[in-house]
DNA sequence: GTCTATATACCGATAGAC
DNA sequence: GTCTATCGGTATATAGAC
């Protein structure tokens, strides 16, 4: 490991292979990916980027902890600039949503991990996912004890968020083509807009599709 | 094409082919799997599975549709048997985590579909899943019009819940390590179960997080 | 229908010159 | 640090005997 800088600058070699690597990795998958292409779209030389980054785990293993840990850091801002835990957690639907539609990559990545188990996941990227978890874990404790949260498992929900959010945001091609072939093509129109899914995504996390009897 | 049979019986050669490539597919994804590692697995000649499915992508598009295909119908049945809209959600919810967590190579596959942006699938796949989301939205349809439903994007509702029990089924030995990390390994003990996942995903998408005001 | 042996191509990784 | 050339291993797919 020739370089052991672990926190790269933003225009140095490093960091263009990591963007590369994100994009192919994400588009064919660990295995599909070829290091050859990662090369000529980071615009690095085949040899020159095994010297820098070592081999293809070490690779796919700096592209996941690098895009986790900063997608950690603006969800905890987001949060933190927030009073009411209904407010925090609209937050960070919101946050994270915004964040898979403007870098698909990792929850592409993400998605393709959930399908292996997860069991190759190491442990620093597995550290960052359970500071995200303890972020909606604490919001709906600290809701529960003092505003009007209900009783929930919180890594259910929090898988039930996310996994909504990933699969929201990947799926809009998929969804175009289910819903032309459903008849209803106009129902993936909002698929394009980080908005529109976080702010359906928000309601139906809050309130539920059963509207309240008080209310019908 | 050698074999044109569009309906394979439950113990021919195909059928085993079938279920061994599911499942490595679902484990290595389409560019991991090794055609080898599927015929012994389904313990035929390499050159028979070749004789017997076509190349790789063909197999590929049929165990896809063999799978959605069946669990189209299940879901089919599940619904008819029930009469009220909610009831109807319950079962479209609990139907699906069932069938995620007895058979779940579907759901691996399908995440990784999503990663690819679904481009690949074929029509007759799509179809499958257009069917599938009809029978949300003509829950969702009928329960705004006579029963306390929310208004909601019904495309956008199908992925959050389709979203959310694939992660879930298929990210419990992931939600084992992220528990572990957070410091509350106990809260990923309800992963294994499928009746307990339903439960938690038909309150949170039924109900919502938030308690009614009335209530609290 | 069944199997062995192999063609053909590709990919990850590195040696070694500069 | 940079690049060319290449090794060694492995993958899909098939030819051809039985």
């Amino acid at each position: 490991m020739p370089s052991a800088n672990l926190t790269p600058r933003s225009d140095t070699v490093v960091r263009r292979i990591l963007d590369a690597a994100a994009e192919i990795f994400a588009r064919e998958g660990y295995a599909g990916a070829r290091m050859d292409e990662i090369a000529r779209v980071a615009q690095v030389n085949k040899a020159m980027l095994y010297y820098h980054v070592g081999d293809k785990t070490a690779l796919y293993e700096q592209v996941l902890h690098s895009a986790l840990q900063r997608n950690r850091a603006i969800i905890q801002d987001a949060i933190d600039h927030e009073t009411t835990g209904e407010r925090k957690l609209q937050a960070l639907i919101t946050t994270i949503t915004e964040l898979a539609t403007t870098t698909p990559h990792l929850p592409r990545l993400m998605l393709r991990e959930l399908a292996c188990g997860g069991t190759e996941i190491p442990d620093a990227v597995v550290s960052d996912m359970a500071a995200i978890f303890t972020m909606l874990r604490t919001i709906l404790a600290d809701g529960q004890a003092t505003e009007r949260f209900r009783h929930s498992n919180p890594l259910m929900v929090h898988l039930m968020i996310v996994g909504g959010i990933m699969v929201m945001t990947s799926g809009a091609s998929l969804g175009d083509r289910v819903a032309a072939q459903a008849g209803i093509p106009e129902v993936a129109e909002g698929l394009v807009s980080a908005e529109a899914m976080a702010r359906q995504m928000c309601d139906t996390f809050l309130h539920g599709i059963l509207r309240q009897k008080e209310n019908a």
